[in-house]
DNA sequence: GATGAATGAGAATTCATTCAT
DNA sequence: TATGAATGAATTCTCATTCAT
């Protein structure tokens, strides 16, 4: 600490006032790319402009992120990791395929319905170009997603069919039916978790036949 | 006018050799375009990486288009013009929900299929970043498929459900699926399509329940 | 008509059709150019723009002309030859002193009045630059009037002052008091004459006590 | 204050070694844009030659001037903000019609002389373009000289005439005269506003008995 | 760590001009 | 001669990134 101090401030708080503007400097960062992703799309945003919706100087980004690229990936992998874990416990705690099903595409949609900001970020545009970055974090859900069917598969909840396209289903489902229903007036994830509930219910059955 | 025919197209076709060669250019440019998308991805090709292409000058380019996106949409377009009418003709034709259903998954991962090079354009990522316009002319696809969904269910093909969610959902199976098919050593579109078919046929009456 | 297509056209007309079509395109890009210029101003307007306000192709402009350049001259040019004979006509007919620059500023500002475009062409601009571009033909013009007023103070019509700084003093009064009058709800090109006459028929004197 | 000035200027100047680089990088802008405009005309300057005059980098240009355009005007406006105050106060202190011409076009010539450059940059021509940019700055010259002809008339000293004629023929007498001075081998201020100042002083008169 | 100006590579785009038809 | 697409040099301008303060 003595060698620390030297002529400093005697007092180094623990969690100082240091880490506090880090974070916050940070936050700033990322709440603002989230905004501008939004509204311009990712391919029309500098990071100029993440900056100029930020009370930074242009230099202090690049204390926080690489480029551009990097804070969109953040931005994603933050809300994967909203998600993944919730959507994780719901399916380990699946005891039927219904649990199974509903509980991935309730949390879903609800999550969507609640972080508009960032699906739009992720998924709206200018000039119509639809973005969406695969980043690890985002990978790491879709497998996640393929293990668990493969448990579940071994543990007699699922029947026994081709793993990746169901997970790819469920995926372009889940992403495209939420599209629809955040363009709707009143979004409704119960309604839509239903729809897409029920589909699959009905339709894994039918694909096991094969 | 025996003068003007003498041997040639009895027909005149718009063949001057000025019309070759624009058609040419056309051609080459968007053919490039599509390669180098595949290639690098939407986000990271430049005007330049498409002329470099080509054994065009800079300048021509823009005879033809106005910027990348230009060129993008026209590939999308192309494809979506070439997809569309034997999707509309697989449901048109159907006589059962059956035959619906399957006929587009059919179509559509054939397709895909083929056209290899146009799907990764479209699909694609440089840095991971997938991206998709939405181009009238694929918009319009959608809406075809909406129509179609409502048309059958007048006709009693089909229940009455969500014919917003159906439309999305399929859409989000198809492109999701292709992707997956696409990934294995040989692309399989006849099992992708029976995956498809499946899931929607078991899961629609499910559905419908509601 | 089997004979006509042979070579040429049998009868060669002495100012066949080929040359009235050349004056026509000549002067449908003058006038063109007129326009154009007089809209963007000088500095803005390229040859394309004037191609563009004609229905010639691009090519043919340069069967005429072989830069924007040199049309702005030709405007300035056909302007000048247009006011300079009118000029010089009235100083030379000149029996006093006042006949010389009353009848100089009355011929320059009727035909400002009357050829407001080209006027505009040479003067007027975007962005409010102004541009006035010394072709030969109107150096000339600049030449001639030093030069009836060496003439004229040999002749003991005027006095004998600085003659360069006498024809400098008339052109800037000439152009500046034009601008001024053409923006004047209605143009009155009686009273600038008056004005800028008796401005000189009262100063040359005061100069000349020098 | 005793211990703030020290020598130095007892006068804080805003004199961070940034604000120092700053008025320098935007001092060598434009000295090199008089410089260059005054050598190839303003139409055939480009931003880059401007640059390259500069030991500065292309990307530096822009975070000054937004175009060349925009450095002209600064040129100009720099120019005007110098002449102006020296002009009014010339207008201001006259008690006489002579004091008010002769005082005016004095100054306004020495300023030429002694700031050739600009005048140049201004004034002229490639390719025998001239260019003449009114900013809000010259305009504003104009402007004021109007009003204190206006004022002069109200006070007596000069009589009822057209002011916005008078004014335009002061301009145009100043500029071109001006030129003919700086094309001799040793202009001469003094003689050139003699020559002007007469002019208008026996001119005057004579226009008022209209 | 924050700042924000300088940097300069490189992207987009224009446009005068040529030349095959 | 007219046409109008191709050409590609040249220009403007942006923007990620660095670095002195």
């Amino acid at each position: 600490m003595s060698v620390e101090t030297k002529g400093e401030s005697p007092i180094a708080a623990p969690c100082g006032k240091r880490e506090q503007t880090k974070l916050a400097n940070r936050t700033a960062i990322l709440e603002a790319a989230r905004s501008v992703f939004a509204e311009l799309g990712y391919g029309a945003t500098t990071v100029r402009d993440i900056i100029r919706a930020t009370d930074l100087a242009s230099g202090t980004f690049y204390n926080y992120f690489k480029s551009k690229e990097e804070v969109f990936q953040a931005i994603q992998d933050e809300t994967a990791l909203r998600v993944r874990p919730r959507l994780r416990a719901e399916r380990i705690r699946a005891r039927s395929i219904e649990d199974f099903i509903s509980g991935t595409f309730r949390t879903f949609f609800d999550y969507v319905a609640t972080d508009h900001d960032s699906f739009r970020a992720i998924r709206r545009n200018t000039d119509s170009i639809r973005v969406r970055m695969d980043t690890p974090e985002i990978i790491a859900g879709f497998d996640e997603l393929r293990e668990d069917i493969v448990k579940a598969m071994k543990a007699g909840l699922l029947p026994h069919i081709d793993a990746d396209f169901l997970m790819a289903s469920m995926v372009g489902v889940a992403f495209e039916v939420a599209e629809i229903m955040m363009k709707r007036e009143t979004p409704d994830p119960k309604a839509a978790a239903e729809f897409a509930t029920r589909l699959f219910l009905g339709g894994i059955g039918a694909v096991k036949k094969v």
